[in-house]
DNA sequence: CGAATGGTTGACGTATGTCAATGTATGTGG
DNA sequence: CCACATACATTGACATACGTCAACCATTCG
């Protein structure tokens, strides 16, 4: 069941990410900050628990290739998941500035991550003020994110909400060069996964997604999901797409 | 009705905010630098727009005393609060990196604020990368805010949300030294505010604020709160409290 | 073969939303 | 000083979107 191979981290002159053109270009002197910085690449199982809730590594993290997502939990159980991440995000950062990580970091797939060394964060500002900005600028646009998500679950149907999902994630892999020419995609949430982060039930999420296909709006059939109207869907979920620029990746 | 005087920005090296101690001390150097990026401070009456969505003013914000808060609306007017803004909080930034505010930002009551130009920030990282270090640190700390709230408006009760609300601004306001010996502070919230930030109609937030009353945890009259029953709110919320530590401060 | 995982469906309960009216301050212009 | 408007809190009656419970099915895997 694994007909191509998990992308692994390489020398950081080399990323394979970098090559993808969805990200800024850095300094040679940079790249070599980061690669001293990295203290290893691992590659984990899907479901593999990265960061803790409660628990502080302290390590910083990009994620190479496969999906993963950020959550909390509630005492009795009640879960959660804040936002997905995607290849080239960076998560970790919040615990550096607090005790103890207030949010888990989970393997939706099976994963590759770079982990960077959490203890000399001061000295990239010092040593390379143009990778301090981007860490200030790729944490901005995790909390766009965040905003964003805090709107749908506050204030959009369990239908908008639905779409909304489905759109952004589309819309982010698109970014990166991960949708197919007949405009289908990776998907490999579950209707679990898409509950905890949409803030409804279970079968609910299920009955909404039936809905929405039956509008003909998408169809997710064997982990792809093809968009079959975007801009309906993008009506219907009054959804606002942000520019297509390149990104920062550390 | 203004018996008191609302504070005013001073010379930076002389902030009233900065001589409260809920904030990091800095370096002359880093004072001076920050007073020359400051293209103005403002006073705005309550009910004032800072930030319009969708509009870009490119300005970045200390609030210096007062209250607000950042929303996001959907085209038929639903409006969701994504967090509220007390002194010391800074506001601006994601737009540098993006086109067009993607939220606005609105004075709650009247208020005070600290201009900053925006198009200097790149310089701020260069020439003092501790006041780099800085805001990202402010921006995490929002992100963890925003993290806690998605978990409120996902997963919690109606009953949980208006009890994390509550908790949390106080805990907020103490870390400012603006709880008063009696366990009160300043709430200038209308029912309407408590009901947009928390995903809840304006309705029941009104009863389910009554029911909390009824069960002797808070009192709320006059435009000030009291927690009769900090450690059962708490726990009925399931609230994780935050360290008091000094925040960074722009 | 049985266990585990994830998807599907129906019946039913309820937390929350909607509508609409009333009360009470506070302000304002004539 | 009155007439009126506005903002916000309050309350009751009623509607519904969504949650819960409990099955059953399909697939995969050991």
């Amino acid at each position: 069941m694994t007909p191509d191979a998990l992308p692994l981290p390489t020398r950081c002159a080399h990323c394979g990410l970098r090559a993808s053109g969805a990200f800024h270009q850095l300094a040679a002197s940079e790249l070599g900050f980061i690669e001293d910085l990295r203290s290893a690449s691992e590659r984990v199982p899907a479901g593999h628990v990265l960061i803790r809730e409660q628990v502080d590594g302290g390590r910083l993290y990009t994620l190479y290739a496969g999906w993963a997502f950020r959550y909390k939990t509630l005492s009795d159980g009640r879960r959660q998941i804040l936002n997905f991440l995607l290849p080239g995000d960076f998560f970790g950062l919040q615990q550096r500035f607090s005790e103890g990580a207030t949010y888990g970091v989970e393997a939706l797939t099976e994963a590759s991550v770079c982990v960077f060394q959490g203890n000399r964060l001061w000295e990239l500002y010092r040593a390379h003020p143009r990778l301090g900005y981007d860490l200030t600028w790729l944490c901005a646009r995790e909390e766009q994110m965040l905003d964003e998500n805090l709107l749908t679950t506050g204030r959009r149907s369990a239908l908008e909400r639905v779409a909304v999902l489905l759109i952004h994630l589309f819309k982010r892999l698109q970014r990166l060069g991960l949708v197919a020419e007949d405009n289908s995609c990776a998907f490999p949430l579950t209707q679990q996964h898409m509950a905890d982060a949409l803030g409804l039930s279970l079968v609910h999420t299920h009955r909404t997604l039936r809905r929405l296909q039956a509008l003909g709006l998408h169809s997710l059939e064997d982990g792809r999901l093809v968009l079959r109207n975007p801009h309906a869907l993008t009506q219907l979920a009054d959804y606002a797409a942000q520019p297509m620029e390149q990104l920062p990746l550390l």
